[in-house]
RNA sequence: UGGGGCGUCGUCAAGCGGUAAGACACAGGCCUUUGACGCCUGCAUUCGUAGGUUCGAAUCCUACCGCCCCAGCCA
């Protein structure tokens, strides 16, 4: 055993590394990832994810990827391509290790046989009402079934009969004999299999019943040799009835269960069924609209795979109900794409400026740096002339106190390019729009002050004769509240961010970025990083989504 | 009211009987051709509460309080 004095491990990490160095127990790790094949992952997925495939990685171990298809009615088949694209591009890999429960089907089938042999599983006819009475309640004992003493002999015919297809939906169902007095009413002679004429995905119509969690979870784990069972807290009152089937049933391996919280972030929800909900009922725009927090929406978004890597990372492993605050994840992609994204200048609301004392047909070619701290990142050239846009928050008539933008009478830089004096202010009579006539300082190429003149401002820019038009998305959290679940009462989307989606048509490029790659991500300086849409950016044609904002101090000292 | 779990800074989270790490947030300051980045400083005399054990307790014991989960033929 080597020594490890590395930084503090979660409890499920230190649990793993004691038992590993146990030689009472296997000395190679199995993990798994066991995705039920309903809807898409999300970023509380995303963390089991990093959680199983990682302590597989550090102890030399493995992780499968396991469909938890055990009941057809809820699953689909297209969910499958996009779970194993999303785990893909998250950076993970199962090798050959690919699985689903009903590739095990036929065993599952077998156990059931033998722990109805065993006298320990019968065919109940109880509606699900009546089951419902007979499990009593959190307080009271349940009763035992009528039909709990059934024959071993009569169990084995109905259950045969069951699969065969006999009987229709809901006549009857394989409980198991536990105790119905148990205080977990987990125990309380729980179902195993249930009838149901779906065609599954994977089986068509080979079976007429199918398994239920419990019974096909813990055996799938065994069968696949899994040591390590992680799952989230939910499932903790059903451990006693995984080692009772396991211990039960004798099998030749038994996979510890160990559970630890799910993930919650503010301003967001993050059940499957309620991301469900926000896409057929158009709230969003699909499974992968950039403002929901799947896998896929995420990409979408823009954010990278190690961004999302390190925030669950950072986030740790514990049992505590938490909420993590937007801003952890939102400061992961920040840090990322710091390094990472080259610069670039463009104007989201432009507003004209023309500098007076330039010529009407003169053009300049600038050189700005692609990342301020990594000359290696290179540069580009970008045009200047008479007219160039500014950010419509980049000037005001009427400044206050300590805005050292653009205002009359007051000199800024513009970003790699020159120094320039607002001399008035002009509005066009016939459109009303707003004009900002300047002079600059031709000794000032560059953006450097000839005589060393403090200028305090810095704006962005892009000339208007040469500038790309296009559209940009600005997004803003899903949620207006923090917790929009926090009152059962009242429905979740009634908090729902009305400015979630900001489309803004009229956005200014500065040229180079006419040939953004679709999925690349850059900095517009000073405003935040975006991402080329890889579904609606053509040729030639960048469309971008603001994947997160810069931290902005003035803004937050203007509030 | 039965069972299971959890309570350490605004939010996460280390700590495992020897005198409260770190991250995000927040507040100041420095730097700055991004009010970005970076850097510096500050930010829990206190660990749900009350008792007890101990030279010494967030860590051990007792009681209480609060929050979450469980009565699907969902996972």
């Amino acid at each position: 055993m080597t020594i490890n004095n590395e930084k503090p491990k979660d409890f499920i990490r230190a649990i793993i590394a004691a038992d590993l160095a146990d030689s009472t127990k296997p000395d190679e790790l199995v993990s798994r990832f066991p995705p039920e094949p309903n809807g898409y992952l999300h970023i509380g997925h995303a963390k089991s994810i990093c959680l199983n495939f990682g302590v597989a990685a550090e102890n030399q171990g493995c992780c499968h990827l396991r469909f938890d298809d055990t009941n057809p009615a809820k699953e689909e088949k297209k969910y499958i391509g996009a779970i194993i694209a999303d785990i893909r591009w998250l950076g993970f890999d199962w090798g050959e290790n690919l699985f689903y429960a009903s590739d095990y089907f036929e065993q599952f089938y077998e156990y059931a046989v033998k722990l109805v042999k065993m006298g320990l599983a019968y065919v109940c006819d109880l509606s699900a009402d009546e089951m419902r009475q007979y499990r009593g309640t959190l307080t009271e004992p349940g009763q035992n079934s009528p039909y709990r003493n059934r024959t071993i002999t009569e169990n084995l015919f109905l259950l045969a009969g069951m699969r065969r297809g006999d009987f229709p939906e809901g006549s009857h169902i394989l409980r198991a004999k536990i105790d119905m007095a148990s205080p977990n009413l987990n125990m309380r002679d729980p179902a195993i299999y249930r009838i149901r004429k779906i065609t599954h995905h994977r089986t068509g119509n080979e079976w007429n019943i199918y398994p239920i969690y419990d019974f096909a979870h813990c055996l799938s784990d065994a069968i696949e040799g899994i040591t390590h069972s992680l799952c989230t807290l939910e499932f903790q009152d059903h451990r006693p009835l995984y080692d009772w089937y396991l211990d039960t049933l004798r099998t030749e391996h038994h996979p510890q269960q160990i559970e630890f919280s799910r993930l919650n972030l503010t301003y967001t929800v993050m059940s499957k069924r309620k991301l469900l909900q926000l896409v057929t009922e158009n709230m969003v725009d699909g499974w992968d609209d950039p403002r929901m927090l799947t896998i896929a929406g995420l990409r979408r978004r823009g954010y990278t795979p190690e961004a999302i890597r390190n925030f669950c990372a950072i986030i740790g492993i514990s049992k505590k109900d938490s909420r993590i605050d937007m801003g952890v994840l939102e400061n992961c992609i920040r840090e990322d794409l710091n390094e990472k994204a080259p610069r670039a200048l463009v104007v989201l609301h432009p507003l004209k400026l023309i500098i007076d004392n330039y010529p009407d047909d003169q053009e300049d070619e600038l050189t700005a740096a692609n990342h301020p701290k990594n000359s290696a990142m290179g540069s580009r050239k970008v045009p200047f002339c008479k007219e160039i846009y500014i950010e419509q928050a980049d000037f005001m008539e009427e400044p206050p106190k300590k805005f050292y933008r653009l205002a009359p009478g007051r000199e800024v830089r513009l970003r790699f390019a020159y120094l320039v004096t607002c001399e008035y202010v002009r509005k066009d009579p016939v459109t009303g729009e707003l004009e900002i006539h300047c002079t600059y300082d031709p000794a000032s190429r560059g953006g450097s002050a000839p005589d060393g003149r403090k200028v305090k401002g810095t704006i962005h820019w892009v000339s208007a004769r040469h500038g790309i038009n296009a559209e940009v998305r600005l997004y803003d959290r899903l949620f207006a509240v923090e917790n929009p679940e926090a009152d059962s009462e009242v429905d979740f989307k009634t908090h729902l961010n009305p400015d979630s989606l900001t489309i803004l048509d009229n956005c200014v490029l500065e040229p180079s970025l006419a040939g953004a790659a679709p999925g690349s991500r850059y900095q517009f300086e000073r405003q935040g990083y975006f991402y080329a849409d890889h579904k609606d950016s053509s040729p030639g044609k960048p469309v971008f989504n603001k994947i997160a904002g810069l931290r902005d101090s003035w803004a937050k000292r203007a509030k």
